[in-house]
DNA sequence: ACTACTGTACTATGATAGTAATACAGAGAG
DNA sequence: CTCTCTGTATTACTATCATAGTACAGTAGT
């Protein structure tokens, strides 16, 4: 269902925000359907209660679920709308991106087989201190 | 001459790392150039020149720089070589662009769709349903 | 009413990361 | 030697993260 790395340096909540999110905005979850229970989805992955509230009440607060005492936590009614500025950001995070790879020496196809490869390709790698 | 944003979820140190590998593999800094003084950094950036330290430290052992201490910090003669590192490092900045974009809640999809689009200059979104 | 689910709130603990303050040590000019 | 520049090391404060435990509150089925 979902899955957890304990030892990414990505922490566990934003970890589960993300792979929820995405479920959302890309229409594995639907306007209305109801999300595992905290207590519920922190057993099958093996975390705490809290942490997984604390993701909820984020995508809460982000406008991506609707929660409701005793009933559950529901994907809200214009999740799928908070795709408007979407784009906006996502242009502006690009274009860093390509600059920053221009300055490597990186021509245009490279970066696209570079991008291409790593979204094929698996894990994440470790930051170290 | 390097910038800080204290408010991104990026530590200084790492933000400061990146802009000065970032200038040495693309010549800017050349080998045997002579890096600022973590003092002298640490003022112009107005950050804690332990803070400079970490860097400097982090980027020796990264074999960027070579420290001397009473002399300073100084570009390490097979520094450009580490351009190899190239692809390390164009790794990094593809990691991160990509988990931005996730966090966005873009797809492979979308990702390479509006990264192929932005490469060809158009400027224009909002294809979206 | 009782029970068993739901989410919410709060306190506390341990670990780690980031930053900060201070003191120590080498290099070189005078 | 002295002064002032350089990097280095140690210690400490603060925030964040994850966990745990406990208690509270709303919903629904019985």
């Amino acid at each position: 269902m979902y899955s957890i790395d304990s030892r990414s340096a990505i922490p566990v909540y934003e970890q589960l925000k993300r792979q929820i999110v995405l479920r959302i905005v890309s229409g594995r979850l639907d306007d209305g359907d109801k999300l595992p229970s905290i207590r519920e989805l922190a057993a099958a992955l093996r975390i705490n209660p809290n942490t997984v509230a604390k993701t909820y009440r984020q995508l809460e607060t982000d406008g991506f679920v609707t929660s409701r005492k005793g009933l559950g936590v529901f994907v809200s009614a214009g999740a799928r709308e908070l795709r408007s500025d979407r784009n906006e950001i996502f242009t502006e995070l690009t274009d860093e991106y390509l600059s920053k790879a221009a300055s490597l020496g990186l021509n245009a196809d490279e970066i696209m087989k570079g991008l291409a490869g790593r979204l094929k390709g698996e894990t994440e790698h470790d930051k170290n201190e």
